[in-house]
DNA sequence: CTGAAAGCGCTTACAG
DNA sequence: CTGAAAGCGCTTACAG
């Protein structure tokens, strides 16, 4: 039933291991022969088995794996909880496939430090801009967006379905009786954060009431917009933040500003990071699962370096709304 | 590097052939031994070659392939062009894996004709419902969803971008100098029936115009709406339909209404099904990459299966406009 | 340029 | 209940 490379092998009359240099692109092939292996791919419709093939190769692919400087940074100093969990996820799964990898910040990218010899990329971070993904467009060769999609890029990408997460987040609080809840949005050119507000703005509208929204931009003190927060709004209840890392500094500015959280006013995060659920009092959250974002870009990689799929996909991980300490469900 | 059978054999002082029965949960193993050889995997941190583990298996998968009673019929007939395609897909890609797989309408569900037996599903169709995703949670093996996704049940699942994709098309048409674009919309409960609807009606807002949507039903006659969008609208340029089946019937109706297509008035469809490129004129329409939508499920069925992943995931394939001759782009 | 043969890491009849 | 051994379908040094 199956055709295997030993049939193919028989029907061009050369041996299995010629079947193979043909397919594997070897230069060491007679034109000749090369042309009657093919003919005989074509006509028992032959696809080699993926798994024989995997368990058979030797040579491993050689996967870059790019980043923001920021991000590379934050890998480094193991800062950047949020994108540490995602590598994790990345090299457990090349660790266990024919896969070696090295990861370089993009302001490296132009010291062309062998960009030829990898075989594909992931490219990992919000901040992947249109100019990066041109970029690797024009290298030609197979690569991953990791938590970034920007629309009319029809790439490969994996990202967290913000929209969703905070959405359920909001409507959880809602339906328990909370009106006055503000979001601080981050402006940063990143799908997960305008998605994440947009589901806050949706959950509110449906209740029929009118989002509050605070933008916040790279480099801003924080506390000062607490502080115009506060000031603008009389005892708002609840204070939903963009991601997990300026929430818990969300928690302790307002601390300092002499609110009892979650007494007077609650906060809550998007990310589920480790020290959210360390500080005090804990973060009500969404939890992302990261190294699975990490694992399923490395193996969608993987597949298209082994040619299973053409068609670009996005795929997009569901999240979970975390219950703790620093809001009340009423 | 690697850990292999063959270390955890060392370890637990059995042979390779007892490790793999308790990994596969072979109950031919004494606990005593069970315990020494989970323990091994456990110190180890071993975990199977997935490659190894499938080129070497005998054993075939179960796979139930469950469908709306219409979905079913039209498959069987092929005259439902759409499914058709999927099913292609999904069949090229089991053929090619150790999986058996058998179809059913989801009115056979009852008739408990062996779900125990199969391993996992794969349930394709628009008209997938919430009683169904319940059905099959509660069966508790795994199961992706094809092209179908409901809002709040985090089910692993494959769609293609109706948004993206009517949104694309609109706005090229817009780009244009188009200005009166009519969607002809069905309000069966279909994520992407909704998706399309909301694309369009995002790009007409953008150029700020009013969206001008007429509600279709299954059963209706779309003749009898046709006619009143004529009567309603004074020349409308476009008619855009949210899918190509019945866009084609609309190029049929407005020709005996005396219409000419493409020079009164234009007509858009979605999916691009086999006819849509033969019928007169040739329809304009939206590309869904249909096999790969149907390999792509049974890919991530096949994942689930082997243990692969863990959290569920949406994979969005991204469609691809397709300019024909039922609508002139000026 | 080509083929015979070993080997990748598992599973599973088979024999005991 | 357990192990020795064959075999899954490929790739790739090795020898020619």
């Amino acid at each position: 039933m199956k055709i295997r490379t030993k049939d193919v092998a028989r029907i061009a009359n050369v041996s299995t291991a010629t079947v193979s240099r043909v397919i594997n692109g070897s230069p060491n092939v007679s034109e000749k022969t090369r042309q009657r292996v093919l003919m005989a791919i074509e006509s028992l419709n032959y696809k080699p088995d993926i798994f024989a093939k995997n368990l058979a190769k030797k040579r491993f692919y050689e996967i870059g794996i790019g980043c923001p400087d920021e991000v590379f940074r934050g890998i480094e100093s193991s800062e950047y909880q949020f994108y540490v969990k995602v590598f994790e996820g990345i090299q457990d799964y090349f660790s266990r496939k024919k896969c070696n990898y090295s990861i370089f910040p993009f302001s490296m990218l132009n010291e062309r430090d062998g960009v030829e010899e990898k075989d594909g990329f992931l490219l990992v971070g919000g901040g992947i801009s249109e100019g990066i993904i041109k970029k690797f467009q024009d290298i030609g060769k197979p690569f991953v967006l990791v938590d970034q999609f920007i629309s009319g890029y029809d790439v490969d990408c994996v990202i967290s379905n913000g929209f969703d997460g905070e959405y359920k987040l909001i409507k959880r609080f809602l339906k328990t009786g909370y009106r006055k809840i503000i979001y601080i949005h981050n402006v940063a050119k990143h799908f997960s954060y305008e998605q994440r507000m947009i589901g806050y703005r949706r959950a509110m509208r449906e209740k029929s009431l009118e989002p509050v929204i605070y933008d916040f931009a790279e480099g801003q003190d924080l506390k000062l917009i607490l502080k115009r927060i506060l000031d603008d709004n009389k005892e708002p209840e609840l204070i939903a933040v963009f991601e997990d890392r300026y929430a818990i500094d969300v928690i302790e500015y307002l601390k300092e500003l002499g609110k009892k959280v979650p007494e007077e006013i609650g906060v809550l995060g998007f990310d589920n990071i480790i020290s959210s659920a360390s500080c005090q009092p804990p973060l009500t959250t969404v939890h992302v699962p990261k190294e699975e974002m990490g694992s399923l870009a490395a193996k969608r990689l993987f597949d298209l370096l082994n040619k299973e799929d053409i068609s670009p996909v996005q795929i997009s991980l569901f999240t979970k709304v975390l219950m703790r300490k620093s809001a009340k469900l009423r």
